[in-house]
RNA sequence: CGGGGCGUAGCGCAGUCCGGUAGCGCGCCUGCUUUGGGAGCAGGAUGUCGGAGGUUCAAAUCCUCUCGCCCCGACCA
């Protein structure tokens, strides 16, 4: 058990909370988990909050990130068969109402078109009751029913499938609650919606998808997840099984990172979407969809980020690496800047995005923390000594703790003088090593706060007192059960983890927690964003 | 959507109890000096006090309504 909480060192004063800010203007994790969100977000200009309830703005940093995402995730959809279309914000009301399950799951949180023109009356503009529309417009929420009413028309026989489609779209859930990138009105995402003409194929594509996110988190977010499968009551409304990847954050909450559906025929059969297949027989078409969302960039952030900003893994930052000019006279300024731009040329010229801060109304100092809070991987200082010593300064934005070491001391170790080539060559490997021990750290993180539990009052302690985590316990009850465990200690199924997800010690079968029935596996218990 | 808290300059806040016409720090602009972990001095600009009504000679302050944010619940990616 890593000691999750360094708040019980502090005086718990009623203090107003800019007083409990670090320097940097953050509030420390251990203050409060949420302000800190807050924080990184606000100072790492990654978004803001809109005039519109519930909608935010993505600032050019955020999004910065989340293309880079969407590049690493559209190459892996290329590259398993799929291609990209796109599909109307709009959904005909008698749409939803096709697919019963579906339309119930998404019913009290769609945003509905009404009228379509607006009209002064006495000199104020509002809606012209005169244009209302004869059918409502729903706002999507998710595209199953839109994509099958048209897939309908793609699909006569077996030789038009599968159908391998992704759309990056944004969609509407009128929350009542949100949360900046882990909960809005709005969001951006990718829907992933498959048409097969075997069940079998159709399980296959499911796993795939899974798969693909599953690698997509680990190798380039670095945030290691659990693959498995939800339960009836957590399951997407109208799919047959949902699959997905559950991350932990740093406060031991489990984030949903992305699922996976297999729908069956309850779309096919929504739409009426049927196939020949190769015995001449008519069938209805299997169906899955898959989508991660914005919601990536929260997991990110309350994965790797520290007190001090953010902590961006390589993959996904959108600058490499910093320039820091340092000079008094302007001789030097100008000597400093000329190899600046030289650094910078060189490596850019070896595929790293490369920013040279040359404002000079900051001091130094100011630019590193800046720099530091959006979470930019590696900083070069250069100045006057570096030139004479044929040397670049190179500082890493984090480095792998170490017990007991004074921030002091950390802040030396995270910089280092290197000989000019070997300094330039040797970034993409720092860069390399850095995305491998933020895997690594956020890894052992995990293990630290997953506990094996076969017992309630082991249960009880783990989430009251102990902070919580990942529970593996062996659980066999049912929704209303499941429900009981909720109200009692905030804990959901998180998922059923895929046999090779199960570490050894946790394998095997055992006895409800709950029930005392027998069960065949242990799943994961969590608190969840 | 229920309970609690908060909306005052770009950001963080004081002022609200007890009405008298708005202030502090940071940031911003100009100039000079600075620059290897958040610069100094001098001068300067910035507010429909979240919004709408009301009470009053007078409202950031009192009353009513409303919008938004944060926290805790219910719901959810």
């Amino acid at each position: 058990m890593a000691s999750p909480d360094k708040s019980s060192s502090q005086p718990k004063s009623p203090a107003p909370q800019s007083d409990q800010k670090t320097g940097a203007g953050i509030t420390p994790r251990s203050v409060s988990y949420s302000d800190w969100y807050l924080d990184i977000i606000h100072k790492a200009e990654l978004a803001e909050h809109s005039a519109v309830r519930g909608c935010m703005v993505i600032r050019p940093h955020g999004y910065a990130i989340w293309e880079k995402m969407q590049r690493e995730l559209d190459d892996r959809f290329k590259a398993t068969g799929h291609v990209n279309a796109y599909f109307p914000l709009f959904i005909p009301l008698s749409f939803l109402t096709r697919e019963e399950q579906h339309a119930a799951g998404f019913a009290k949180e769609c945003a509905v078109v009404t009228h379509h023109r607006l009209k002064t009356i006495d000199g104020v503009v509002q809606v012209d009751p005169d244009s209302k529309l004869e059918e409502p417009l729903v706002v999507r929420p998710t595209s199953e029913t839109i994509i099958w009413h048209q897939y309908k028309n793609w699909i006569q026989s077996y030789r038009d499938l599968p159908i391998l489609i992704n759309q990056w779209a944004n969609v509407v859930r009128w929350e009542l609650r949100t949360r900046l990138f882990l909960r809005t009105a709005e969001f951006l995402w990718q829907e992933g919606h498959t048409a097969h003409a075997t069940e079998a194929e159709a399980l296959t594509e499911t796993q795939r998808m899974l798969d693909v996110y599953a690698d997509f988190a680990e190798n380039v977010m670095a945030v290691p997840v659990i693959k498995g499968r939800k339960t009836p009551g957590e399951r997407f409304a109208g799919a047959l099984d949902t699959m997905c990847i559950e991350a932990m954050m740093q406060d031991g909450k489990a984030l949903q990172a992305g699922t996976s559906h297999y729908l069956g025929q309850n779309f096919s059969k929504g739409a009426d979407v049927k196939f020949l297949n190769r015995e001449g027989k008519l069938e209805y078409v299997y169906a899955t969809s898959w989508g991660v969302s914005t919601r990536l960039v929260g997991a990110l952030i309350m994965t790797h980020s520290d007190d001090t900003g953010l902590i961006l893994p390589p993959k996904l930052a959108p600058i490499h690496v910093v320039i820091v000019p340092i000079y008094r006279k302007d001789e030097e300024k100008e000597r400093v800047y000329a190899e600046a731009d030289k650094v910078k040329a060189e490596l850019s010229a070896q595929g790293l995005t490369v920013k040279f801060d040359d404002r000079d109304n900051l001091q130094p100092g100011a630019k590193f923390y800046e720099w530091e809070s959006k979470g930019v991987p590696i900083r070069i200082e250069i100045g006057p000594k570096d030139l004479e010593k044929g040397v670049l300064c190179l500082v890493r934005r984090f480095v792998l703790e170490q017990p007991g070491e004074t921030p002091e001391a950390e802040r030396k170790r995270r910089k280092s003088f290197v000989p000019r080539a070997e300094a330039i060559a040797g970034i993409p490997t720092i860069l390399a090593e850095m995305q491998k021990e933020l895997y690594l750290r956020a890894l052992a993180f995990r293990a630290a706060r997953s506990r094996i539990i076969d017992s309630l009052e082991d249960f009880e302690r783990f989430f009251k007192q102990e902070g919580g985590g990942f529970a593996w316990v062996h659980f066999a009850g049912s929704s209303d059960d499941e429900d009981q465990l909720s109200k009692r200690f905030e804990t959901t199924v998180r998922c059923i983890p895929l046999p090779d997800q199960i570490p050894p010690e946790a394998q095997g079968s055992g006895t409800c927690i709950l029930t005392g029935q027998p069960s065949p596996q242990r799943v994961i218990m969590a608190k969840a964003y």
